[in-house]
DNA sequence: TTTTATTATTAAACCGGTTTAATAATAGTT
DNA sequence: AACTATTATTAAACCGGTTTAATAATAAAA
C-alpha cells in the first residue's frame, strides 16, 4: 500500500509537504503542488483514514442509530436514511449504520468511529443519551425528546398541529365518533398526538373522551397491521366508530382488513386516515388511503445538517419543525350520521 | 479522553500490559488482570476505534455499497440492508452505507476506512468491482456477476430455476400468451430470467417467442410502478396475453392498475405473478399477489458471511445460491381459453 | 544450590498521517 | 548591498493503540 511517505521521496520533498499539498493550509508553490499531485496520481496513493483520524481526531463519519434488531425497519425509516446518506455525502461524511443489539456488551470494543450520532426513534429516559452526553459526543435526535431536556437538539413534524388538523378535517366532516389508533405510550410522538386530537374536540366544543386514544402494545401486536386489525374488531363490540385515525399506514391496512371481515365499507361505513405516507400502499390500496404525509427523508437531510454544523462549530438551531401535510385522497367521505 | 497511557499509569503497568489485558494475546497475571481492568472501568476508558485500527491495519468495518442516489431504495434493499447489518454485529463488524454519488471526484479524499465491500444491484462491467482488485480490497457481490469474471464472490437466487418454475406454473394452469416484463437490460438477473421462461416453454414443447420478453428502460419509466402501466397498455393492443410475470411488485401493482382501466379483471381475464415479495404489498392487494419470495435479508447475511470469513483468513465458498419460493396467492387462475 | 524452562512484563518501535517550530529561500525596501 | 518581511519547506513530535525483542521473575528439574 502506497502512504504518504513514498508520494514524498518520489516527489523529493517531505511528507509535511505532500500534506500540505492535499490540505491547502499552508502555502505550497504551484511546481511542487503539481509534482506532488502528479506522483500521488502515478503511485495511486489514496490517504489512510485511520492514520487521518487519529492525527486530527476527526472521522467523518456520522453514526445514524437505529431501532432495535429485534423490530422490521419500515418504509419512513428508509427514507429517513436516505436524506441522512444524501446529506452526509454531500458534504464529505461517510454514514455507519448502526442498530442496537440489546444486552450488547462494549465493554472490550472500540469508541464508535463517528463524530457525531443521529438517533431515530428515541425511547423516553433513553440511556444512549446520557451516555453521548458522557462522552461529550454531540448527537441530534429524529423526534422530539422528553420536556425535561432542554439541551438536546432535534428534528420533527409538528405533530400536534398536524393532528389537530386531521381531527378538524374528521369533525368538519361531521364525524364526532373518531377512534384515535395512537403510536405507542410514552412517546413523545403519541403525547404530541394525543394533544393535537384534544384540541381539534376543543376548538368545536365537542367533548373529548380519553377512551377513544389508544396506544400500540408491542409487545401484543407483532406487527402495525394486527394492532389495527385486532382493535377494531374488539372495540366495534363496544361502540360504534364512523372515523379511525391509524398511527402508520401499516395499522391503517390492518384496519381495512379488519373492516372487510366486519362487512364495513370503507369510507361509506367507515372513513380512515393514516398518520404517515407510504405513497406506493396508499395509492394502491382500494379506496387509496387519505394520509399525512411526513417527509422522512427532509428529516434525514435537516438532522444531518444540523448535526453536521455542530460538528464544524457552526451555528445550528435547537430544533427544526418540518411540517407534515394532510393528503386526502379517497378513504374518507362525510357521515349522514347527526347527532 | 482518557487513553490507554492514563489506565497504565494508574494501574502501575505498562501501556503493552494494558493492551494485552483485552487482546488477550500474551500472558498476564489474574491480579494484574483485575486491576487493569477496574481502573479502565473506574476511568471509563474506551479505546481508540482509528488508533487501533492504524496499528492493527483493521477497521473491523464493512462498507455496504448501494444502488445510485437518484434511485429509489425498495423494501428489497431494506430487508438486504437489514441481514448485512444483522449478521456483521453479531460478529463484532459495523457497516458503513454507502450510496454512490456519481461524478464523485475521491482524489482528496480518504480510503474508505472499510476491510472490505458488499455490492448490491452491481452494473455490468462495473467499475468499482476493477478498483476493488486493483486495491485488493475483498468484495462479495449481491447479484451474479458476468460469466468472464471466474473469480467474483457472490450471493444469488436459483433465478434461472424460479422463473422457470413460474413459467410452468403458469403453463400447467393453461396460459400460452405470457407476457414478461423483465428487469432491465445487461442485468444478470434479467439474463437469468429470461433463460428460465424460456426453458418453461421449451420443457412443454411450446414455442418461445423474444417478443414476449420486455426490458425495463429506466430511462423512459421514473419508476416500476409506471413500466407496468404503460407497457400493459401499449402491449394490449397488439396482443392479448392471459398472464404477465411482473419484475416485482411495483411492476406488478402498475399493471394491476392498468388492467382496472383497460377494464380487465385480475386473476379472470389476466393472471399475474411478481417476481418479489413485499409481504406487506402482496396481502393486501385485491386480489392478493402471487408471487415470488427471494429472501433478500438472508442474501444479505450470507454476504456479510462470506466477506467476513475472506477477511478473516477462513474458507469461504465461490457463490451461494438462496433458493427463492413460489408464493401461490389469489392473482392467477387457470385460463379457459384453448389453443 | 544451580541450571534450565516457562511465564509475565517492559521499553520502544511502529502504524501513516497532521501539525508545529524552526529554518531556508525569495522578494521587497532602504 | 544590506536589512527586513514574506513565502516555502523541513525535521521531528504527536495522535493512541499494537507488537516485538529484550528482560525480569517465577517455577521446575537436576
Amino acid at each position: 500500500m502506497v502512504t504518504i511517505a513514498d508520494v514524498a521521496k518520489q516527489a523529493g520533498v517531505s511528507k509535511g509537504t505532500v500534506s500540505s499539498v492535499f490540505s491547502k493550509k499552508r502555502p505550497i508553490s504551484a511546481e511542487v503542488t503539481e509534482r506532488v499531485l502528479n506522483v500521488a496520481k502515478e503511485l495511486n496513493y489514496v490517504p489512510n483514514h485511520a492514520a487521518r483520524s487519529l492525527a486530527t481526531k476527526k472521522n467523518m463519519i456520522i453514526g445514524l442509530k437505529m431501532p432495535t434488531l429485534d423490530t422490521e425497519l419500515s418504509s419512513f425509516d428508509l427514507k429517513v436514511i436516505n436524506g441522512v446518506v444524501k446529506k452526509c455525502t454531500e458534504i464529505g461524511y461517510r454514514v455507519l449504520l448502526d442498530r442496537v443489539y440489546d444486552g450488547e456488551d462494549t465493554a472490550l470494543f472500540s469508541r464508535d468511529p463517528v463524530d457525531g450520532v443521529i438517533l431515530l426513534n428515541p425511547k423516553e429516559q433513553d440511556p444512549r443519551i446520557v451516555q453521548y452526553k458522557q462522552l461529550n459526543l454531540p448527537y441530534v435526535l429524529i423526534g422530539r425528546p422528553n420536556n425535561e431536556d432542554v439541551e438536546t437538539k432535534y428534528v420533527d413534524n409538528n405533530n400536534i398541529e398536524i393532528v389537530k388538523e386531521v381531527g378538524e378535517f374528521l369533525i368538519e366532516s361531521g364525524h364526532k365518533d373518531i377512534l384515535f389508533l395512537n403510536a405507542s405510550y410514552g412517546m413523545t410522538v403519541a403525547e404530541d398526538r394525543k394533544e393535537g386530537f384534544r384540541r381539534a374536540f376543543e376548538n368545536f366544543g365537542l367533548h373529548f373522551l380519553e377512551e377513544n386514544v389508544i396506544y400500540n402494545d408491542q409487545e401484543k401486536y407483532k406487527n402495525g397491521s394486527d394492532y389495527g386489525f385486532y382493535t377494531l374488531i374488539e372495540t366495534v363490540k363496544e361502540k360504534k366508530y364512523t372515523a379511525i385515525i391509524a398511527d402508520t399506514d401499516r395499522v391503517a391496512l390492518g384496519v381495512l382488513r379488519a373492516a372487510r371481515e366486519l362487512g364495513m365499507d370503507i369510507p361509506n361505513d367507515l372513513s380512515l386516515v393514516a398518520l404517515s405516507n407510504n405513497e406506493t400502499l396508499a395509492l394502491e390500496t382500494t379506496p387509496q388511503l387519505t394520509s399525512i404525509e411526513l417527509f422522512p427523508e427532509k428529516l434525514g437531510e435537516e438532522a444531518a445538517e444540523i448535526l453536521i454544523n455542530v460538528l464544524n462549530d457552526q451555528l445550528a438551531p435547537r430544533h427544526k419543525m418540518i411540517p407534515a401535510k394532510l393528503v386526502v385522497r379517497d378513504s374518507c367521505r362525510k357521515t349522514h350520521l347527526i347527532r
